[in-house]
DNA sequence: TACCACAAAAATGAATGCAAAAATTGGTAG
DNA sequence: CTACCAATTTTTGCATTCATTTTTGTGGTA
C-alpha cells in the first residue's frame, strides 16, 4: 500500500463538483492534470490535444487519458471531432458574451442566496477584503486588486450556502479563466473606478441583505465586465503568447 | 430524427451541451442512451450500475461504457467510488433544494435576458401557450398542464438567445427530472392555483420587458416549487417503484 | 449459533492490440 | 513549377487482455 492513493470510499464527482474530489484513481488525477494543462494556456486556441504525447507526459496509457478527454469535452473546454481528436475549445466573441452572462446569472443567484444565508461575521470578512481592495485600487496594483476581488466573489458564492452552485460557479469560471486574465489587463482606469463603485453597491446591498437589489447589481457588475473583456478583445494588439509549449 | 448516426463533422461537447449533439461515434449514442436509462429510473436511487451487463444491453465492449460513465459522474448523475462501480446519485431533500435554487437562478437569468432578446412573435406564442395551459388548469388535467408549462419555461430560455445557458438548463433539467416528476403529482390545488397567478406574472413582465422584475417572479416561481417538492417528498406514501431492475 | 479466516469468484481499473479513418508523403502528369 | 492522386504513416475508436481489489462463499472454531 502506498501513499498517495487514498483508501477513503469517498465518492467522486458526486456533485457535478468543480474537480474539487475525485483525487484518487489515476483518471480522476489525470482529468484534474489535463484539465489545469489546457486551463493555464499550455495549447494553443483551436490546437490539437494529441493523445500520444499527452500519455507520455503524463506517463500513463490511453485509457484513462481518453476518459479525461471526454469529461473535459463535456464541461466544454475542449471539442471531440469525430475520428479527428480533440480540440482546444476556441471561443468566440459570442461564447465569451455568453460566459459572462451565465456568469452574471450564477453570481446574481449567489448574491440572492447569500443574503439568506449570510452571517454577520462573513460580512464583516468581506468588508475587510473589501477595503484592502480598496487600497490596491487607490495604489493602482492591479495585480492584487484582481486577487482580492476574485476573493470577493468567491465569499459571497460560498456565503449562498449552496455546493451545487459553488461547483457550477467553478466549472464556468475555469472556462473563461484564460479571457479574465487577459481581459484583466485592460488597464481602463474609467472601468475601474465604475468597478469600485459598483464593489461598494454590492456591500451595501449585501449589509442591508436586499437580496432583489444585490442580484440585480452582480448581474449588471458582470455585464460590464463582460463589454470590457469584449472590448478588450477587439483590439488584442499582442495576444497573450502561451509560455512556449514543447 | 434521422437514422440514428449523422456523418457530419459536427464537434461534440462543444458548449458543454446537454447532450443534444454527440449521436455519433458509439461512445457519443451510448452516453445519451445510458443517460436516459438512468434519468427514467431503470436503476433504483443508490443502486448499483453494473457494467458488464449494460454492455450486453447495449451490445458493446467497456471502454465507451467507462467513457460514458465518467461523463455522467461529472455531470452529477451517477457517482464513482473507487474499485466499486458506479451508483446512481441518491439525491438528497438538500440536494434537491440546492438543484431546486439553481434552476431559479438560471430561469431568473433566462428571463432577465428574454426581456432584451425576445420578439414580439415570440411573445404572442408564449401568450398562446399559456392560453393553453389555463385551460388545462380550468379542466383540472394536470399532465397536459405540466407538459405546457414546461414548453413555457423552455420558450423564456430560448428567448434568452443563450445557448450556453440552454445547456446548462437542460443538464439541470434532467438531474431533477425524476423529482419533478413525482412533485408533479403533488396535486394540491391551493399551490396549483398559486402557480397559475405567477404565470400570469411572469408572462405581465415578460410583455413589458421589465427585467429585474420577471427575473425575481422566476426565482421565487421556482423557489415555490421547491417548497412544493420537498413537502412531496416529506410524505410520500408510495414511492414510484422503478419498473423492476432485471 | 455466531463469528472469523481464508479461498474462490466477480468486478473494477488500466494497458495493450487491432481495424478503420485521417493526415502526410511521394510521385506523376499537366 | 503546380495541381492532383496514390501509398505510407499516423492517429483514432473500440475490443480485448491483464493485474488488483472487492465481494462472495465456505468451513472451522469458540
Amino acid at each position: 500500500m502506498k501513499s498517495t492513493i487514498l483508501e477513503t470510499g469517498e465518492p467522486i464527482g458526486g456533485g457535478g463538483d468543480g474537480g474539487r474530489a475525485a483525487e484518487a484513481s489515476l483518471h480522476g488525477e489525470i482529468l484534474i492534470r489535463l484539465r489545469d494543462h489546457v486551463v493555464e494556456g499550455n495549447i494553443p486556441d483551436g490546437g490539437r490535444v494529441p493523445e500520444r504525447q499527452l500519455c507520455e507526459l503524463f506517463g500513463i496509457s490511453r485509457t484513462p487519458l481518453r476518459e479525461a478527454l471526454k469529461v473535459l469535452a463535456a464541461e466544454g473546454l475542449i471539442e471531440l471531432l469525430p475520428n479527428r481528436g480533440a480540440r482546444v475549445r476556441a471561443l468566440s466573441e459570442r461564447d465569451i458574451e455568453e460566459l459572462f452572462d451565465v456568469m452574471g446569472g450564477l453570481e446574481s443567484l449567489a448574491g440572492r442566496l447569500a443574503c439568506e444565508n449570510v452571517s454577520d461575521a462573513e460580512i464583516a470578512e468581506i468588508e475587510r477584503l473589501h477595503y484592502e481592495m480598496y487600497g490596491f485600487y487607490l495604489r493602482s496594483d492591479m495585480h492584487n486588486y484582481f486577487l482580492i476581488n476574485q476573493r470577493i466573489h468567491e465569499r459571497i458564492v460560498a456565503a449562498s450556502r449552496n455546493e451545487t452552485l459553488r461547483a457550477t460557479y467553478a466549472t464556468f469560471a475555469g472556462r473563461i479563466r484564460r479571457v479574465r486574465y487577459s481581459a484583466n489587463f485592460a488597464r481602463k482606469r474609467a472601468r475601474w473606478a465604475e468597478a469600485m463603485r459598483e464593489h461598494e453597491m454590492i456591500l451595501d446591498a449585501l449589509r442591508r441583505r436586499a437580496a432583489s437589489e444585490l442580484a440585480d447589481i452582480l448581474f449588471h457588475h458582470l455585464r460590464n465586465k463582460r463589454t470590457a473583456a469584449v472590448e478588450q478583445m477587439g483590439a488584442p494588439a499582442e495576444i497573450m503568447t502561451p509560455p512556449s509549449q514543447l
